[in-house]
DNA sequence: GTCTATACTACGATAGAC
DNA sequence: GTCTATCGTAGTATAGAC
């Protein structure tokens, strides 16, 4: 059971994909790489090259676990808003705000345009399920129309990653603000946004 | 007056910053570096080091630029729209997105963590200036605290960074979405999240 | 003030030993 | 399936000629 050197892992696979995450977290895609991952895991520069074709097939795989998990978390964040298809749709900026922030890989990395001709089922399959998701919870909240609803996706997540790229970049860094706190505001600006205005004008109510 | 080769330019320092921001439009910080401005202006990797004393103090230089710019174009689109407070602070919105967009020198860019500790009393003006300017912005809608002033800024850089990042990475590219739709858009938003909440709930009205 | 040439570093990627 | 060794490319930066 040497635990020190030479790495034998049982699926090196899996933990490029989790030391990746963790490099992503720390510097975003800026510094990632294949060889400061392979470090990272202390194993050689070479040994990603017998799981990954290349760089981009790593990313690819990163793109479908970050689908994958940002699914998840924003299913459970809507569900445990309760009922109100606004208050669901809204969690979803507070999930995307906490899940970027614990693993650098929000939209710019999952929907990154390097990857776009890339063919990748898997990957595919749950960016598509992610926007699928997306939208299920913009159209509970009632558009009349399948674009306002892509719009209301779209104004979630871009409020959602104007807070969360925000806070990565330290802009907030002057105010003792947590991710907590963060997300909490991203959520709140996400319902006013999503809220129907009801007649926002003082005349003529 | 040979224009093709040995580019021999009157202000090498100003046409390398101005060199920069089309690079950065282009590929963001991501792909840009000296050797590539360089390369852009005909002139030899070892050039742009007679102006700048490394590449951070280049980033520093592009940063300031970018300060003075965006708080022109953001105080002209205020003036733009007219006297309404609400209005001259969600228009800074829009004008930061068209502004982005042209010339891929947001805050990211502008208060970027590696300027962090780099002395430059140019750039700290700048950035400051900026700030001030939409603070001001942000006060002149009446909050009733210097936090809340705060807040109302965050919440319109963050929106309005958010709409111009997913669209500088295609996010929005299956809509035919134009740089003013997204920032139309964008201000609409900044609007909503600036203007107080008139009592959302029906009950009380 | 710009050039050529060069040293150093880091990364992507491959070949071949084990 | 991982290693060592290596090649090619690109970027940062410096030295010295002009």
């Amino acid at each position: 059971m040497s635990v020190d050197r030479a790495y034998h892992h049982g699926d090196l696979r899996a933990a490029l994909i989790g030391a990746s995450f963790d490099l992503l977290a720390e510097g975003g895609l800026q510094r990632f790489s294949v060889a400061a991952v392979a470090r990272r895991l202390g194993v050689s520069s070479a040994a990603p090259y017998r799981h990954f074709a290349d760089r981009d097939h790593l990313l690819s795989a990163i793109s479908a676990t970050a689908a994958h998990d940002l699914r998840a978390a924003i299913s459970a964040a809507a569900d445990a808003a309760g009922p109100d298809a606004t208050a669901r749709l809204a969690a979803t900026a507070g999930a995307y705000v906490r899940y970027v922030v614990r693993t650098g890989a929000g939209f710019p990395v999952i929907y990154a345009a390097e990857l776009y001709e890339l063919a990748d089922d898997a990957r595919r399959e749950q960016t598509r399920a992610l926007m699928t998701t997306l939208f299920e919870l913009a159209a509970a909240t009632g558009p009349p129309t399948y674009h306002e609803a892509l719009l209301l996706v779209e104004a979630t997540v871009a409020v959602a990653h104007g807070y969360a790229s925000l806070f990565a970049d330290g802009f907030f860094a002057r105010n003792a603000s947590t991710v907590d706190d963060i997300a909490a505001r991203a959520t709140e600006a996400a319902r006013t946004l999503i809220t129907p205005p009801p007649r926002r004008r003082r005349t003529t109510d």
